[in-house]
DNA sequence: CTAAGAATTAGAGCGCGCTCTAAGTCAATG
DNA sequence: CATTGACTTAGAGCGCGCTCTAATTCTTAG
């Protein structure tokens, strides 16, 4: 079969990530990500591996685990399959603390719903009959 | 009525808050927090109503709110009651952006969560029977 | 009365995660 | 074959939210 597997410029990984070219080109450089491709010109060129790759990466950053974190798994990724029970305990952990992080931000989005419905009183207005009047 | 009301020092009230004393110290110069009462030798006393307010301001920081947003809606606070619908409007927008927080976090959880089954099953473990065992 | 420990101030410093700059190379179009 | 614009690098800069420092004053225990 033909191998022509599509293949992506930095801008366009930038585009299908959400991730800035200057970003992809800080995590690799921090070893965050391996080396990329390179087109015969130097350029980088990303395949659909590597996008997926990014994308796990976003999910972590997004749920708030530390660079530095995220360079130690991807040093367990690198190291073989003899590290898959360290990579799975490391996101255990973050799965933990990412189940903490939704307790509390709904606790605090109950609080901020009831400071809404006491101003709300405060103006004589029926929490669920508001209609936003302009102005 | 004798009015004793319960006063705190700046230490007692960053226990209550969870907020340490350099950061209260930090929000009343940034005009986050007005300037709270003094003891005649000059030193901070916290009243129960101050502890109430930096829990609220804590809860608009850990959902992310800006210092910058939170200072304007102190702003509105101090201007007097003609504010109030603003101030449900910042609320209410600030609780639309929790709410995306919320599901993309969920989305995220999900993700993570399906990593680990993957590499769960890749040790030829059942997700759910997995016993931790030492190392 | 002394000494320890907590409070005060203005301002400097820091860790994080980007984000941008400058100087240069390369690719594609008319 | 010149121009436009995307790409390259190493390294500087930045915005945020604290966090700490230094020099000083106040409170409290012995």
């Amino acid at each position: 079969m033909s191998d022509v597997e599509p293949q992506y410029t930095i801008e366009e990984a930038a585009q299908r990530t959400g991730v800035s070219a200057h970003t992809l080109r800080y995590y690799e450089r921090i070893g965050l990500l391996d080396p990329v491709g390179r087109a015969p010109s130097g350029h980088r060129r990303y395949t659909e591996g590597d996008i997926g790759l990014i994308e796990f990466l976003t999910c972590l950053r997004q749920t708030g685990m530390p660079i530095r974190a995220m360079q130690h798994f991807m040093a367990l990724m690198r190291a073989g399959d003899h590290t898959i029970p360290d990579r799975i305990e490391a996101l255990a952990a973050h799965r933990e603390a990412l189940t903490e992080q939704l307790a509390l931000l709904r606790r605090h989005f109950e609080a901020i719903t009831n400071k809404i419905e006491y101003y709300r009183a405060l103006l004589g207005e029926h929490p669920d009959e508001l209609i936003r009047s302009g102005h």
